[in-house]
DNA sequence: ATAGGGTTAG
């Protein structure tokens, strides 16, 4: 992308010297002015502001020529200080009537964040109010620092003075709507550009694509894609990020595909969705092929890049070409650290984690929410609980940050692992912020593990109330009344899934065959090689039989019409469908929710039958089976 | 010659 930044760097250097000292006259200040738009066109900076300072050493003095660009290098690299300096030459020189100058100024002090001097300069200039352009660059000024509604405001200002409004007045106002609440706006801006005939500019439309992303609905967002005649790459990026954004793995691959036979070259940006997809699907094959690409392409391979590789191989399983891509990453950011700790936690090594946190800390980078559940969730698995405690409470004490509901997730998690199971409680109960789902789930499942059905009974009430459609709750506390023996709880869960209507269970599992990835959701009949999946189930559970090990779980017999009005699960599905098709000795399968204690017992003796080694990562964690053996005993 | 805009990771 910028690979020829380097040479492009040396030769203006010459060139700029050459023209300097080549005729013994002082270069006039039209000259210099010359050389600075270059360096700010070729986006060279630090370069243009070192030039203006040499020039304000020599005779030639700065007009108003030379300050929007000289403004322009000091915007770009958010220096304050260096643009008021240019505020204070630009009143000294007499150019701040020019419109240019003023316009510049307003845009310079936007991008240093320092809109309120911004403000003034309009409000300040007579002039200025009647310039589309000064509107322009205070608008998108507002939206960049997160004042959309100032920007809207000044927006309704602009037509009621009438001031011509243009398709850039659009880029700087689109970009504000942001969430689902802004959405009725941004599709009344979009009219608006139909309207005045603004909307054929690809930017505009590129714009607009975002918008509906942001607003939440992707569906809008591919309409704007395939409505737009002409696409350049940051309209593939936009709508790949987008469907990346959203979770929306297996669109991300189909574009993907699609603009490479569209003969759209790709670049890091839409490599970094791709690679956040494979990601979530384990689709390590797609992955290498991307870290291939950027070899062979010379695609620069940036932090993001080198981020994406990294959570990548983490979650395809592969810590080893994780980690050497971590190490091998000469200034490693808090998204790098994160990935790796991330990466090291769900593989049940939380020392790791721990340690290179600790490491994190000591080389100075400050952490924010993210990592913490990074390394909370690491503890944890790993039974650090009071290693997770101590970073749970340092997390505001040392760093100011006040834990959310993911955090308190975390800790209950912790606490109801290591049997505390009363002290979770209380910390739910104790929370500043509302707990959510997934919090009260976590108390449910310690209640499982510990055997505790009158807690449960009390984390189910509470979970219902705030997912009521989340049938895999529903399951777990049956498992738990099943495990107590406690026959009238089981059908209790039973009179309320069929009272409640609730039929699937909403997960799915995906497995990696052939460079695609197939899906199964709970009782999917829609593989066309559903009869053969089905069949082979049977022989397993004929060839378990025959070990002489009951044919079901004995809770998944007690559970029999509760998991049948669910459906065969999705992981045993994606199982039967990677040993029919030989996918090889090692097979990943990826769940989006928690594995249930049914499956990990059928995996585990499938594990014995075949010659295969099971991999599979759910919601929280890497679980590896072999020889009848599972690596840890945790699941819902 | 001179001003205003869109896509990226945990």
């Amino acid at each position: 992308m910028m690979r020829s930044k380097p040479t492009l760097h040396c030769t203006n250097r010459l060139l700029l010297n050459l023209q300097i000292n080549r005729n013994n006259t002082t270069p006039s200040s039209s000259s210099w002015n010359t050389q600075l738009r270059e360096l700010a066109k070729q986006g060279q900076y630090e370069e243009g502001l070192r030039l203006y300072r040499q020039m304000l050493r020599s005779p030639a003095a700065p007009n108003a020529f030379t300050f929007p660009f000289a403004l322009k290098s000091s915007a770009a690299l958010s220096l304050p200080t260096s643009g008021e300096q240019l505020h204070c030459h630009v009143i000294k020189t007499g150019c701040h009537d020019e419109p240019f100058v003023q316009t510049a100024l307003i845009s310079m002090y936007c991008k240093c964040c320092l809109v309120g001097n911004a403000r003034k300069l309009f409000d300040e200039s007579p002039q200025s109010k009647q310039l589309t352009v000064c509107y322009n660059a205070l608008i998108s000024g507002y939206t960049q620092n997160s004042q959309f509604s100032n920007a809207v405001a000044l927006f309704c200002q602009m037509r009621l003075a009438g001031v011509a409004v243009n398709s850039v007045t659009m880029l700087g106002l689109t970009p504000g709507c942001t969430s689902p609440m802004h959405l009725v706006f941004g599709m009344s801006l979009h009219c608006c550009n139909v309207k005045s005939g603004l909307a054929s500019d690809l930017s505009a439309q590129n714009c607009l694509l975002t918008m509906y992303v942001r607003c939440g609905s992707v569906e809008l967002a591919r309409r704007c894609f395939d409505g737009m005649p002409e696409k350049g790459l940051i309209t593939w990026n936009a709508m790949i990020s987008g469907y990346s954004q959203n979770g929306l793995a297996t669109h991300v691959l189909d574009l993907y595909r699609e603009m490479e036979l569209s003969g759209i070259c790709p670049d890091a940006v839409t490599l970094v969705g791709v690679l956040s997809c494979c990601a979530n699907l384990g689709a390590q094959k797609i992955g290498r092929e991307v870290e291939q690409k950027i070899e062979r392409s010379g695609i620069v391979c940036n932090s993001f890049l080198k981020n994406g590789l990294i959570n990548m191989y983490s979650r395809c399983g592969n810590l080893v070409r994780a980690r050497a891509i971590f190490d091998g990453m000469r200034e490693k950011n808090l998204v790098s650290w994160t990935a790796i700790i991330g990466g090291y936690g769900m593989h049940g090594q939380g020392e790791i984690a721990v340690q290179l946190f600790d490491e994190m800390i000591r080389t100075g980078i400050r952490p924010d929410g993210t990592v913490f559940v990074s390394v909370l969730s690491a503890c944890s698995h790993t039974g650090l609980t009071d290693k997770g405690l101590d970073y749970f409470y340092m997390m505001e004490r040392n760093y100011g940050l006040l834990p959310g509901a993911e955090h308190y997730c975390c800790i209950v998690d912790l606490l109801g692992r290591a049997g505390r199971l009363q002290e979770a409680r209380k910390l739910i109960e104790s929370m500043s912020v509302e707990p959510d789902g997934a919090v009260w789930g976590a108390l449910l499942g310690a209640c499982k593990i510990h055997k505790d059905v009158e807690l449960a009974e009390l984390a189910f009430d509470r979970v219902i109330e705030l997912e009521p459609t989340n049938t895999g709750y529903y399951v777990l506390l049956s498992n738990i009344y099943s495990e107590a023996k406690n026959i009238w709880g089981v059908s209790r869960m039973r009179v309320m899934i069929k009272e409640r209507k609730l039929k699937k269970d909403p997960g799915c599992s995906y497995v990696e065959y052939k460079g695609k990835t197939h899906l199964f959701v709970a009782g999917d009949k829609s593989n066309p090689q559903t009869a053969e999946i089905y069949k082979l189930l049977d022989k397993l559970e004929g060839l378990i039989l025959a070990l002489g090990r009951p044919t079901k779980h004995e809770i998944e017999r007690r559970n029999e019409e509760l998991i049948s009005r669910m459906g065969v699960h999705s992981e045993k599905l994606a199982i039967a469908f990677a040993l029919l098709n030989s996918v090889g000795k090692e097979i990943l399968v990826i769940k989006n929710l928690r594995v249930c204690g049914d499956c990990h017992l059928f995996i585990k003796l499938v594990s014995k039958i075949v010659d295969c080694h099971f991999v599979v990562r759910d919601a929280t964690r890497f679980h590896h089976f072999k020889n009848g053996v599972c690596s840890c005993n945790d699941y819902w």
